[in-house]
DNA sequence: TTGAAAGCGCTACCAG
DNA sequence: CTGGTAGCGCTTTCAA
């Protein structure tokens, strides 16, 4: 492997100088800059990260832990991120944590071990106490998809609260009163925030919550499918189904069709996320947007800042702080039943 | 930040003994072992992977690059590598590629600068040379989606040529004999030979290839919509769309749609990769099934097991060897119209 | 079984 | 403007 001792040697110069001239140091003549380049070029030379991160004490990389590193919703978080943090010529590792705590602690320490210089994290495990450990230890970190006390500027999130909210209130206004209800996972942060602004919609609107109405899902298709069969088996009346995310809607929607019920003139169904696929179904989901993408790229451009002080990361115009705002995407899933 | 002296303080050992217990060597009395392994705790040490990797010369991690990081392509050929190398123990890195030239380079000395042990590489770009170069120069690699000369044992991926000569003799069998076609970009690997596939069948099958019924698309939606709209304003006839991919096919739909044409009744469409979306859309995509996940485990335990000799990093019963075999997957975007 | 010490490839400070 | 050199945190002989 080609060190910077044999460029140094080729070019006639000493270590400190070529270390110089790949920092881009102005310090140095364009004629030995010349010499050098020409060395390392002869040479097929290729600094050594780590020995630079190593000696640097910084390693000019942002981590990012996420819970899968596929699927509509992490992809575009992720390959938003990727792409600010690359552009700014930084280093970008994912790791996944498979959503258990176990693995959650050891992809954090993991990524501290490579000595990132910034993270951005996606937990669904770590208490807020333990979050705000982390950012305690001196790491700058950006949270996506928590609101944590105490890190409130590093939170980087959508109103899940207000989404389901306005999504409940959509099916109100359709003429819907008896919704039934399929949650993600409650130990999830996410999850419980949407069932809040379900709970919310229905106050409001002085609709008795009916606990038999309620499901637990999976944030995922078979949770949906499993969802609608217990509601069917146990008999329940309803006419929407709020479901918590659009994974879950679609497991819905399969299982009502499967069963001869059509969607939506017999059961009206809604999502949350707004995935790729929402709007390839059939029918057409009626879903809340959450501007996943972006939020990957506001993100990294916060970190940035933090980091290394790099400004308008992204162009500003469309820069959102904190707060992203979820909104109503109306298809075809909904029916008005206002008579 | 705690290092391994203050460990070795601590616990009142050498620095070498503390670098043996991480180490896991057996040369240490259980005695010894416990001490430090309490300073460690006590200090909250967290090994600095950079230091360990510069000292032992091996990273300790496989390197991947891809075009994009997000996509029902991409996505879970990512993650099945993914999870092999971590399950390992390895370190998984990935970049993206964004699939021009330049920035593939880029992304690939950028690996080689973290010094990764091994690579996993989805090149589109790169000549076969450039590959051969890469590989001679001592690390290992695999090439996932293409086939080269010389690296055969490295490459991993799917018989593009049988998947669409399959998909093509599907459609005949049903039927159809004015087949259009609307490819990928020819200057990927991948498109051309899918277009071979398409040429083998029509000649078994004595159909005359009618250059006009051909249109070059982007392996995108878009391309799928821009398609059916050249092929539909040239007025040509046919009765069936082979795509060049499954995003292609549900674009291609899209439009048909949109113009009131009905999927299957008047046109049949096939796509290719059975990516998730293509069993959710309506009408459920007929198309080539590609085990893109499996792919990306099979890829990744050949290389854990060329780098680090880890044999059986997964169940060995469905081990495929280099090429996968492409599966036709029949749901209702092809009729048949044989009277 | 343990310790001492020589690097790994590079940066950054101090001289000149 | 350039060179010398002391580390960065760890691994790995070689001795003890």
């Amino acid at each position: 492997m080609t060190t910077i001792k044999e460029v140094s040697e080729l070019a006639g110069v000493s270590l400190a100088t070529v270390s110089r001239v790949m920092n881009g140091s102005d310090q140095v003549t364009q004629r030995t800059k010349d010499k050098v380049k020409k060395a390392m070029e002869t040479l097929g030379y290729r600094p050594n990260t780590m020995a630079q991160s190593l000696a640097s004490g910084k390693s000019n990389s942002i981590g990012m832990m996420i819970s899968e590193l596929h699927g509509p919703f992490y992809g575009p978080l992720m390959s938003g991120a990727e792409k600010v943090i690359r552009q700014a010529n930084k280093q970008f590792l994912v790791v996944a944590s498979h959503g258990d705590e176990n693995s959650e602690k050891k992809a954090i320490d993991y990524l501290l071990g490579c000595k990132c210089d910034g993270l951005i994290l996606h937990s669904e495990t770590l208490s807020d106490e333990e979050l705000i450990k982390i950012s305690e230890s001196g790491i700058e970190i950006v949270l996506i998809n928590r609101y944590v006390k105490g890190l409130e500027d590093k939170c980087m999130s959508i109103d899940n609260v207000k989404g389901s909210k306005i999504s409940t209130e959509w099916l109100i206004e359709n003429g819907h009163t008896k919704i039934a209800c399929i949650l993600g996972p409650q130990w999830k942060h996410d999850a419980r925030e949407r069932f809040w602004g379900y709970q919310h919609a229905l106050t409001d609107a002085r609709i008795p919550l009916d606990p038999t109405l309620l499901v637990s899902g999976d944030f995922q298709e078979s949770g949906g499918r499993e969802g609608v069969k217990q509601l069917l088996d146990a008999k329940k009346e309803f006419t929407a189904i709020l479901c918590g995310n659009d994974e879950t809607a679609f497991g819905a929607i399969e299982e009502l069709t499967n069963r001869g019920i059509k969607v939506p003139e017999d059961i009206s169904v809604i999502g949350f996320d707004d995935v790729q696929f929402s709007r390839m179904i059939s029918p057409k989901l009626t879903t809340i947007r959450y501007p996943i993408y972006d939020v990957g790229l506001e993100a990294s451009a916060e970190i940035l800042a933090k980091v290394y002080q790099i400004k308008n990361a992204i162009p500003d115009g469309e820069k959102v702080h904190g707060i992203f705002e979820p909104q109503l995407i109306s298809r075809e899933s909904v029916k008005n039943i206002k008579s």
